[in-house]
DNA sequence: GTTTCGATAGTCT
DNA sequence: GACTATCGAAACA
């Protein structure tokens, strides 16, 4: 890859423990062709807990089924979907090859092509309403279900390393929009230090 | 400013 | 046949 977004985070990344690539995502640089944006918020979904729970708010919870068959393969692939109907949401696959586990990439800083998301996402009032949502960042980066499996360790879609944070701090907190699990704190956020 | 609600289609039961 | 890992417009305060 030679462009100026910064190495290309290898497969070994995200071949972890879920709750760990979901926090070490924050801060780097998601590039979808000419279009780029810092990782702010992510959330993992589990195969299961520290103490063995089943993650029943995962989509991996009902089997290997043609929408899921992606989250149990190797790790640094895509895994979208449409929610609701409307929104493609934009996962990445973590945890070994035959384990089920990905994270929820929930919201973005714009960093370049800025004027391609505009016109991409034009009901946004500011640059900062571009992708600071699941389905908003879809839009905003161009990324739909052709995505789906794609290998984000090469090709169009990527994430790139990036300097550590150093002014912001990494909240926990409960994941948003689920009715199963709902006192898990698998969301992780980058906040500013006041 | 906050809350409510409809849109909309793929996936699983 | 029910449900959904969301969004944005409209209604209200």
């Amino acid at each position: 890859m030679t462009d100026s977004f910064g190495p290309v985070l290898p497969r070994g990344f995200y071949a972890r423990p879920t709750t760990v690539v979901a926090r070490e995502l924050l801060g780097k640089i998601l590039v979808h062709g000419a279009v780029a944006g810092r990782i702010v918020e992510t959330e993992a979904y589990l195969d299961r807990d520290e103490q063995g729970r089943i993650d029943l708010a995962a989509h991996s919870a009902a089997g290997i089924t043609s929408r899921t068959r992606v989250i149990f393969g190797p790790p640094g692939h895509a895994y979208v979907y449409l929610a609701y109907g409307i929104h493609e949401c934009l996962n990445i696959v973590a945890e070994q090859d035959g384990l089920p586990g990905c994270v929820l990439i929930r919201a973005l800083e714009p960093v370049a092509g800025l004027e391609l998301m505009r016109a991409r996402r034009p009901s946004a009032k500011n640059d900062g309403e571009l992708a600071n949502g699941p389905g908003k960042l879809t839009r905003a980066m161009g990324i739909t279900r052709r995505d789906y499996g794609a290998d984000v360790t090469s090709g169009e879609l990527t994430v790139r390393d990036a300097a550590a944070f150093a002014s912001e701090m990494v909240l926990e907190t409960a994941r948003i929009g689920i009715t199963k699990c709902v006192d898990w704190q698998l969301r992780y956020l980058l906040q500013e230090t006041l």
